[in-house]
DNA sequence: CGAACTGGTTCTAAAATAGGACTAGACAGC
DNA sequence: GCTGTCTAGTCCTATTTTAGAACCAGTTCG
């Protein structure tokens, strides 16, 4: 049966996975990230197929997370660049990235690393607390509605 | 066809995507952080089916998110709980969190908040840097392979 | 001009999903 | 200690989604 959605759930969560909690989205979005910006790029890279492709890019198109631009290098092409919000996703990205490293990987195996500028491996996700101290867990709760500015 | 799977990618973001990137798994580990244990709660509360939700909780006991251990109240029923593991995706949950209330809601749409203890409404979560500054998207940049210590 | 590349669309088979019907064991009332 | 209800599932079916391959129209290259 079709799929439920969560598009209309109060949960932001639910939202937020109705969006882009499927299986290419984010990988797409993270191939953003990593500078890829064509088609073709994002169909070589992820091995998807290209229909599951069209429609992927189409519905990100749709939520605003990403844009086609004319091509940059002055071809009669197009290609994908992420918006604002599609930056916003960076934390995602980053969280489910060191969740997989902590947890997803053998000893010895290989993976990849993040790291800043400086060639420096970067630290954890915080969620800072109005006293400076990192929120865990058992630190929050949810208030259940709330009215948007 | 049959799925795609990442579980052996190189990437920690396709590997955590592979295990826990699906609609359900996600929605279900929120809920644990909520204080769910019991699979009538967490079936009543999302309006899964019955037997996605048993495929779901044994994926996630597969994966060490959930454990099962023996009912709270003295019944002879069995409780979910998350592990450790579990724990850890709080980072996850959180930004997808703020990432659907800060994009998925219109002005004057009720929507839930995270507050800490105190009642204080959190703020973002940040990715720092050996200075304190925080890191954006901009500033960070990926390694392809390491060898986990 | 012809060949190959880019960026799709369309088709099919297999697999995942939603939802309802069914069930076995636990427990509560009497 | 019998009966009815609750809990926690299993099983089945219709529909949707997915993967992958084939096809196709413009664009660029030689």
């Amino acid at each position: 049966m079709k799929r439920t959605g969560f598009a209309k759930a109060e949960c932001p969560v639910a939202r937020a996975l109705d969006a882009i909690g499927d299986w290419w989205s984010l990988l797409i979005v993270r191939d953003a990230f990593d500078g890829l910006r064509r088609f073709g790029d994002f169909q070589k890279n992820l091995g998807i197929a290209k229909g599951m492709l069209t429609t992927r890019l189409r519905t990100l198109i749709e939520l605003g997370v990403l844009e086609q631009v004319a091509a940059s290098d002055g071809s009669a092409y197009q290609e994908y660049v992420l918006t604002r919000r599609g930056h916003d996703l960076f934390p995602i990205v980053v969280s489910l990235r060191q969740w997989g490293e902590a947890h997803l990987y053998a000893r010895g195996e290989p993976h990849s690393v993040l790291l800043d500028q400086a060639g420096q491996a970067v630290g954890q996700l915080v969620l800072p607390s109005k006293s400076g101290k990192p929120l865990g867990w058992a630190d929050t709760k949810v208030r259940k509605v709330a009215r948007r500015r």
